[in-house]
DNA sequence: AAAGATTGACCGCTCAATCTTA
DNA sequence: TAAGATTGAGCGGTCAATCTTT
């Protein structure tokens, strides 16, 4: 992935397919890059806005539809948020297959921590598009509609 | 869309953040969709057409420096390339501590064909974006600017 | 059988530690 | 010692196969 994100050399047009990808690329660094100050990454972190936004244990499939991705990937999430001591995993007696994912205290507070960094980042991010963010809102709705 | 009409109120108004992420995620699926179909993927398509267009063996830190990562990761992906017979690793007398990496006959096959995948994105992507293209890309060097 | 979750294997990426050669 | 490459461990993601429970 990181190859094709390869920054333009002088000699060479760069085209805006690139230069999305590896912007995009650069500011998701600089998220992970800040949140590593306190031990988290995005995924964690959108774990754990999604448990302290809904309240109340979710199920792990729930979560994985949230968070737009396949059931695996929040299996090991969890894991990892489990080992962290972010989460923990409750059984549901009323149906045995499934498995919640409760916040801890610690969970709680790590929530709001990376959610004020990532909340930051938003407010930097609007204010360096400024007038030009609806037009780069539908030029990258447009992108997407194309498939 | 009559959300247009009226002024977004800051609590359901998506962040132009995780729009920006997550339409260069959909982009690159795209993609990375596309090259599969001949076995290919973006990262492997980069190696393969730096390779191409120099036209001779290049050292493993070279690879790394032109596509913008770390040497751990070329090594990684050469062992693939070669595993899929698109490259070799070759020994230099005049240095015995460096390896280059050559293209086969099936790898500059794979360049070219993979190559002319993701010029055809960049087509789609550039008309698609048409005059905004200039305007998006202004947007995003200032993020970058930001670091 | 179908749903929910997990496991194992892989890709792509990073870092720290290591090995070899200069 | 330093440079070039590799290895090992880990994160985040995918898919296919599996296990348990419904």
């Amino acid at each position: 992935m990181k190859d094709s994100l390869r920054p333009p050399r002088p000699d060479v047009r760069p085209s805006a397919l690139l230069s999305v990808l590896a912007s995009a690329h650069r500011l998701q660094a600089g998220i992970e890059t800040a949140l590593e100050e306190v031990g988290l990454s995005m995924a964690k972190v959108g774990v754990l806005r999604t448990l302290a936004t809904e309240g109340q244990p979710l199920a792990l499939g729930e979560l994985a539809e949230r968070n737009q991705c396949v059931p695996s990937n929040i299996t090991q999430l969890v894991d990892r948020l489990e080992a962290d001591g972010l989460v923990r995993r409750e059984s549901d007696p009323k149906d045995r297959r499934v498995r919640r994912a409760s916040l801890t205290d610690a969970g709680r507070r790590a929530a709001d921590s990376g959610g004020a960094i990532i909340e930051a980042w938003e407010q930097r991010v609007a204010a360096t598009l400024g007038e030009d963010a609806t037009t780069l809102q539908r030029a990258l709705d447009r992108l997407d509609e194309k498939r």
